[in-house]
RNA sequence: GGCCCGGUGGUCAAGCGGUUAAGACACCGCCCUUUCACGGCGGUAACACGAGUUCGAUUCUCGUCCGGGUCACCA
């Protein structure tokens, strides 16, 4: 028995497992050629970011697009950061925009797959394995350098200049120690690390393929990194070696904040003796603040948390739409191409990713809305905003929801025609669009007739087209009566008559209308007026001329 | 500071040696029109800067500047 192997069975007592084991365990999947295995890998430190749920998505459509398997790993070895319903979170939130989980953790305490455990606090033994492994073959080793130690080293370093800082080579005072010196300190309970034993070089370089940013080209690793931390739990590099071998990953897709620590991850998969996996590193979403850019943040910016969508109540189709857009730059060109495709016959490309981070245009995201909206059945704006409302809104979830068949006749309003209305972009603002046909949430609001007619004059178009209202007239009758209102009033049914000489009347037929409009709305601007009082009801609109011609006396 | 990555209109972005430098959002104007929305037409607006290489650079090289990332027993 080597001394190595000595120290690995006094730091390892009670592994058994071997890594060969392990590889029979985790077999190579049985996929089809070309098929990836993306995963995505969060923290359960807070709520599911914007920027987490878009790399969700393209590791999604990845795994999607190629017949492979999209899983979901929680990374919880930070226990100190952990929030309590951090892992519901992060499902939940992948759930509500259709994200599914093909395999790993898919509720509390629930997972599916054959490749798992998938939370890192139940996969120690695993990892230990594998640091076995390394110790017996001198690649890594205990060290007992506390905190203190460590700051006074750095602090060492700052003085003296060294360009490169932390701990390797010299700085690293664990890494010789004598078998006896290590056996010492084991034995008496001493708290240890385990490092890695780095034979990297500064004045090496290493190269890799990022799929999204191309080729790049970094100094090799030279720092005897932590392996595990000493509660026996791996830090994120290991882990991600470790897990992403055995589970399988063939495609690692994450933020590129990850980048400058590749050549750590390579060094860590090749003396582990793992094949590499191939990277792809995807810019951050960006904010503007005063003229620059920064990363969306999670303290300071509300629309960084996916629940702020849900909120605002933009359907999980926009928000997928938009992120598209922003994945891909043809997307837009596709769509034009495909309006009613699902999107998940867009045949995505990873080459096609911006390598510079995009601002998230909430602007863009409203306009993607209203067109992915008006492509929606009335059926489905009324279920999907019912479900938002009992959330969000409840006085208009009990409105809506009391007379479903009125409020569907109220988004049907040239809904399925060439030319849909696109007003709505989020579901918080159909209580504004809807509020008039509610006698609880319509405002009698005159303030909007026409500013060129007098109170009179209005009561006086009213009267008149009380007199002659039936609801029972198609829209080409109904429309024709309110042109034989004008000429007896003074207004002209021609609005072109009307520009060539207005002096000759009060007003026009749009006048008219606008009164009309306006009485039975409280406001200008609305869809077709004849649908509308369609809607409403005799009831409703003689009830409302009245109160407007009594206002306006 | 070291090491990486990036810089085309206000925003997202095509283009990758020769283009009138696409398109989308936003903005402005006009048309359509009983209002609005939709739609149509048009407009304002960009290759960070400086050197090279080249007959010719937005495209290639170098430098400068600017922006971003990263240098933990956090992920």
């Amino acid at each position: 028995m080597t001394e190595h192997e000595r120290l690995a069975a006094l730091l390892f007592p009670d592994v058994t497992e071997t890594v060969e084991d392990l590889e029979a365990r985790f077999p190579a999947r049985n996929l089809k050629e070309g098929a990836r295995v993306t995963r995505f890998a969060p923290s359960p430190t807070g709520f599911l970011h914007i920027g987490g749920l878009f790399s969700a998505l393209i590791s999604k459509l990845n795994a999607a697009t190629t017949g492979g398997v999209f899983l979901l790993r929680i990374e919880d070895t930070d226990k100190k950061r952990e929030i309590t319903d951090g892992v519901s979170e992060i499902i939940k939130g992948l759930g509500a925009f259709g994200i599914d989980i093909d395999e790993g953790v898919i509720g509390f305490e629930q997972e599916t797959g054959d490749y798992g455990p998938y939370q890192q606090s139940r996969r120690a033994g695993i990892y230990h394995v594998v640091a076995k492994r390394l110790v017996e073959q001198g690649l890594a080793y205990p060290c007992f350098c506390s905190e203190e130690t460590l700051s006074a080293i750095r602090e060492e370093q700052e003085k003296a200049g060294t360009p490169i800082k932390g701990y390797f080579g010299k700085w690293a005072r664990c890494r010789d120690l004598t078998f006896e010196q290590q056996r010492e300190r084991i034995e008496s309970g001493a708290p240890y690390t385990l490092r890695l034993r780095s034979f990297g070089s500064e004045d090496k370089r290493i190269s890799f393929d990022d799929l999204i940013k191309g080729k790049i080209e970094m100094p090799e690793n030279t720092q005897d990194v932590v392996l595990l931390k000493t509660d026996g739990i791996p830090t994120y590099h290991f882990a991600h070696a470790v897990d992403d071998h055995f589970m399988r990953t063939t495609h690692v897709i994450r933020g590129d904040e990850w980048i400058s620590s590749v050549p750590l991850h390579i060094q860590l998969f090749k003396t582990c003796g793992f094949r590499v996996p191939k990277y792809a590193h995807i810019s951050p979403v960006m904010k503007e603040e005063n003229g620059g850019k920064r990363k969306l943040s999670k303290r300071k910016d509300p629309e960084a948390a996916v629940t702020y969508y849900a909120e605002q109540g933009y359907p999980k189709e926009s928000v997928l739409e938009y992120l598209l857009t922003l994945a891909n730059s043809n997307f837009e060109d596709w769509r034009r191409a495909n309006p009613d495709a699902p999107q998940s016959d867009f045949p995505f490309n990873l080459k096609k990713m911006s390598v510079s981070g995009a601002l998230f245009d909430l602007t863009k995201l409203t306009d993607v809305s209203k067109n992915v909206i008006s492509r929606f059945t009335a059926e489905k704006v009324l279920a999907d905003t019912l479900a938002w409302a009992k959330e969000y809104d409840p006085v208009l979830a009990e409105l809506l929801g009391a007379d479903e068949a009125f409020a569907k006749a109220i988004f049907s309003i040239d809904r399925g025609t060439a030319k849909p209305r696109k007003d709505i972009g989020k579901w918080n603002e159909v209580r504004d669009y809807a509020a008039y046909f509610y006698d609880a949430l319509y405002e009698n609001d005159l303030s909007a007739l026409p500013e060129n007619l007098t109170k009179a004059q209005c009561a006086e178009i009213l009267s008149a087209y009380l007199a002659v209202y039936d609801p029972a007239d198609d829209k080409d009758g109904w429309f024709a009566r309110i042109k034989d209102l004008c000429e007896p009033l003074g207004y002209t049914p021609n609005v072109k008559e009307y520009k060539k000489n207005p002096d000759a009347f009060k007003g026009h037929v749009g006048d008219v209308s606008t009164v009309i409009r306006v009485a039975v709305t409280g406001r200008r601007n609305t869809p077709d007026l004849y649908s509308i009082l369609q809607i409403l009801g005799e009831q409703t609109v003689r009830a409302r001329l009245n109160a407007a011609i009594e206002a306006l006396s």
